[in-house]
DNA sequence: TATGAATGAGTCTTCATTCAT
DNA sequence: AATGAATGAAGACTCATTCAT
């Protein structure tokens, strides 16, 4: 069986694999894993049902190298760390920024996020997949963060905590749960929580 | 059609109603909705197929009953309040056994928790509810600090964000994403960095 | 089995039959045969489903037995022959008179109509009682054209054609079947057609 | 998912396709609608179940199929009009012969005039096909007719209420309904009344 | 008599996956 | 390498009928 699966030599056939991956992604993301189905995914991709299971092992496959291909620009967009010298005096607008592309990014494929999040919680592989780039991510800001003279000590669990504190923030604010709530004044006490949060890792 | 729902009266079919919530639910939990199907949650109830479909209009009304019926004790039982009057000085203490409840609560039933959160992200009615709970839950807290002289001002919001804090770290830790975080000290930084949101809201 | 039917004896059980059979039958002229069920049926005479089939063999036998009560009224009001002497000179106008109640009465219960219909064709019990009806209206005109001195001869084959022919323009007519059709004029073709069929009978 | 519908390319998906359809309508005409599922037809046309629905829409859309390949030829094959020129003094016997094929046609298929009959009385869909037909078949006739010198005036619904006298002449005979008629004198009736009908329309 | 709870076989339909070409 | 036809098990839901009380 597994022996059956190709691994595409030929540029025309490495493109046809592509578009299956982008068809399933993207349908994924507009509808659900489990609301689509393969020969959907076929049809947009403008192959044959046949050939997706000579690329793919099953339809979970396809899920996975979309996620593997396309999940980094969908979730983890907002890690494009600034280039220039941190200076604490902006700690809070470079939260701030942040926090308004992530919004903005999510803004755009709401669905997506959601259809894949619940991927999250009922199916291993994809929670595995997510752990992993929330470590990268860590990982990146640590190093960003050390470079401008932030201690070590505990900063990839501080790092860790902040960037949930953010998550939360921008989901409570783009799902709009709660109506009730004053989102303006929500990011200033978020932000302010990360500042304290660092406040002893910042080497003067 | 509709008016083909039944509402048992008799003691007996009652507590068959109750059994196949219980059995639909506690299966969902078990192995997540799409895994499982009508046939099985008949059977676990010890009833035919049939009278599920006069107790429910389909097999996601039984979700739906079970999550109001269990659904409390489940996600929402760190929220008993202490009675006695709150002393500054106790606030860590009460953070982290808020923290540990909520962790051991969750370390029993970790699928069930899984399936229901992938459920919140796909199924609009399930994260209403959560939607709901959580801001119950925000209210119960904050009438409780209220009580004990904290400022009004952007309470609900800090209360939110704070119970986010809380969530985050025990799923990080129940789930153990991460074996490379320090956990206790994890916990030692929320409860600080709550701390620090509430500070100017603790009146002298 | 056949057996445990029940004749009711009791007034109050009497009236009981009488009203699942009148519930039964509405709900089939309204909605058709295929789409009631038994519980319908039982909710609108306002009694159990069980109670059903103590004085029912099954579902099939209250259709009849609504037909045996109403199906006269319903299908075959027309023939109430006028008492008045008949005079060759009003054959038209007596015609005309019954094509009008006719679809009067067939107006108020389209659906009716066609459900029952629909059975006659694929249900051979019901098909024997509308032969047996469609019969014993041949008797009554017959004998009715006799006292007026009909001749004899093929009267009832004639009036069975004739009662055919005004059934059939009432068809279209309720229907509305092809709105090309000039139905004033269809109508005097039919009454004409009927005298000529009749031209040889009436004894002068 | 109304895309999921595919219209067969290959020749052998061509056939099997062809198959389907005149299993399941077969099997409609032989037991009707209502009594037998698709794993039936499935089974008759020698494939799977699956199949079924990659062609049709539902059970429904494979009886609208059928009627429109064969019935035709089991409704309205009388209407092979003469090819050679009307003599008026042939009328009744063009009739008459017409009546004999009408006859011998149905007798095959008893059954499957019932079967579809019931549908026509109870499925909208179905109707529609009839009242079309009906229609066309008396255009056609009605051009016969002209192209014989027949009067234009009201020869459509002449015609129509012509036909609608043979049908239910030969539905008489050959359900045998009523014993007690005499058939060949209904036969004659039924031609004398269709002569008187068009006697003003026959051009001298 | 009467209730309404309970049964379970039966129905249509879907879809991941395989197969013949 | 590719097609798209074919499979068939599985799933949600219905309903005439029976049963326990």
């Amino acid at each position: 069986m597994d022996s059956t699966i190709r691994e595409p030599k030929q540029k025309r056939a490495i493109e046809k694999k592509e578009k299956i991956i982008r068809a399933g992604f993207d349908l994924i993301c507009e509808n659900g894993y489990y609301n689509i189905n393969t020969a959907e995914i076929a049809k947009r991709a403008g192959v044959s049902t046949g050939i997706v299971y000579q690329y793919f092992k099953d339809k979970h496959a396809i899920l996975m190298e979309g996620l593997n291909r396309y999940g980094d620009t969908l979730f983890y967009p907002m890690i494009k760390v600034p280039e220039d010298p941190f200076d604490k005096k902006h700690f809070p607008r470079i939260i701030k920024s942040m926090i308004q592309e992530y919004i903005q990014n999510h803004k755009v494929s709401k669905t997506a996020h959601e259809e894949i999040m619940a991927m999250v919680h009922s199916d291993p592989e994809v929670a595995a997949y997510f752990y992993k780039r929330e470590w990268e991510t860590t990982a990146i800001v640590k190093e960003y963060l050390m470079k401008n003279q932030f201690s070590d000590l505990y900063l990839s669990e501080k790092i860790h905590i902040s960037l949930g504190l953010i998550d939360n923030l921008c989901h409570e604010i783009i799902y709009h749960k709660h109506d009730e709530m004053d989102y303006d004044r929500m990011i200033e006490i978020v932000i302010c929580a990360i500042e304290k949060i660092f406040q002893g890792s910042i080497k003067k």
